[in-house]
DNA sequence: CAGTGGTCTAGACCACACT
DNA sequence: GTGTGGTCTAGACCACTGT
């Protein structure tokens, strides 16, 4: 039984096919193994293609498969632990830090960052592009967003541009004290320019991570949203940012 | 230009209505108002309902948007900011968690909770489902695995059911001495039954908060799997666990 | 090139919330 | 009942990846 209500309520058909897909996924398939072709598929199970690709979309959100255009659909391997909370105060771009910079400007910060930063909304700010890999994928994108003034030495920068210019302005956040941080985690889409970067389709599911840092005195002194892929990743915070336990999270009913 | 590249590779069509329709939403609607129904305005775009749709589904896994059946699609209010990071160093039930207790039984875990706690596959646990509400609404649902020797003296309790039960194993919880706790956070789909009780559909996206809290000695005294709506929630970490700032996260192309 | 997943259509019917 | 969003179909074409 299981349920004691009686199924007057008929479950969808893609939700079903979903569960019978994870039961096959965890008992027939390997990680990395392709899965037979959306029409063969949805023949097999005698649904129209539409039918089953919503089965296959909550699955790969769900981290069990991956889809490529092109190629096909393979089985994927649990998500990997990403540690977010361990990097206690210490600035970006601090010596063991899990960024790579990519690429440095100056330009008017969107609106809602502005009111982050607590700078006027027209104010110019230095941007740090970085990006983030983790057992050799790249998982996630990062725009750092820096007032002119928590970097005055910057005015005489010789590196126009490039992960030369980053480093250098990463280099100058390091000379003020951080007195504390702040995060926040929720669920966005892919920017059109992430999602290149992140080998992802535009607005595919991502996590955002907003970090803001504050210098002696409680001033904002960096504000960093950080676009991990959703289905990749799992993020990790506290004390011991172990990658172990569970690949659970196929919530899932009965 | 912005982008340097001429644009041979045409927009979809759910994209670029998403843009529209965002555009409108800042500028045209406020917080609560109701939107034409799906077949009105996929008419007004001249586009199917299904393509619509795409772009009504992902405004709404932004945040932007709340579609309820029967009923019609409504503006959303911004995310409201819950914090997860601050319950530093106390058990789950302690004088001013967040959390209001449910039930409690004592049952046979998940194979991947198991591992988490370090138990054998077919030791029985107690479980605890509690549940948060913030700022009027339901949030999110918890499900707390205690290893039966966490609470040795709960043989002989008499509420055999319902929030008292849980009360009285959490309080038994309260006497072991904290070491540490641990935490992840990943995309998942909502579970049948947590879909009801967070008043969303069977595998809506969630965001899955997996605590593992530690004892004297390193034992894994409790596990907490949290299921947050991704919809509406802002999961805040870190020292100042502000509501303030920003509805940015409509993360989207040029 | 052939084969894959991604987008899109125009329709149908169902489950649900209101009145 | 009426109107809403949710599910499903059977097709078509497009964009991409490999050979």
């Amino acid at each position: 039984m299981g349920t004691t209500q009686l199924e007057s309520v008929p479950e969808p058909k893609y939700w079903h096919l979903k569960t019978v897909l994870t039961e096959a996924l965890d008992s027939e398939f390997s990680v990395g193994e392709i899965l037979p072709n959306e029409r063969d598929l949805a023949a097999r199970f005698g649904v129209a293609r539409a039918t089953l690709r919503q089965a296959l979309e909550q699955l790969e959100l769900e981290g069990r498969l991956q889809r490529r255009r092109g190629v096909g659909t393979t089985v994927a391997p649990p998500r990997v632990g990403v540690a977010v909370g361990t990097e206690q105060h210490t600035w970006p771009g601090a010596a063991q830090d899990a960024w790579q910079p990519v690429d440095s400007a100056q330009e008017t910060p969107p609106a809602a960052v502005a009111a982050g930063l607590e700078t006027g909304p027209d104010d110019a700010v230095h941007t740090v592009r970085r990006s983030r890999m983790s057992h050799g994928q790249l998982v996630a994108t990062e725009l750092l967003y820096i007032p002119a003034d928590s970097v005055p030495d910057l005015t005489a920068i010789d590196a126009p541009s490039g992960p030369a210019r980053a480093r250098a302005v990463l280099r100058e956040l390091q000379r003020l004290d951080l007195e504390g941080q702040d995060r926040a985690v929720e669920l966005g889409s892919a920017r059109a320019d992430d999602a290149r970067e992140l080998d992802r389709l535009p607005g595919s599911p991502v996590l955002v991570v907003t970090t803001r840092f504050f210098a002696r005195g409680g001033r904002t002194a960096a504000l960093s949203v950080a676009t991990y892929r959703a289905d990749t990743c799992r993020l990790t915070f506290g004390d011991s940012a172990g990658v172990e336990i569970h690949h659970d999270p196929e919530r899932q009913a009965s």
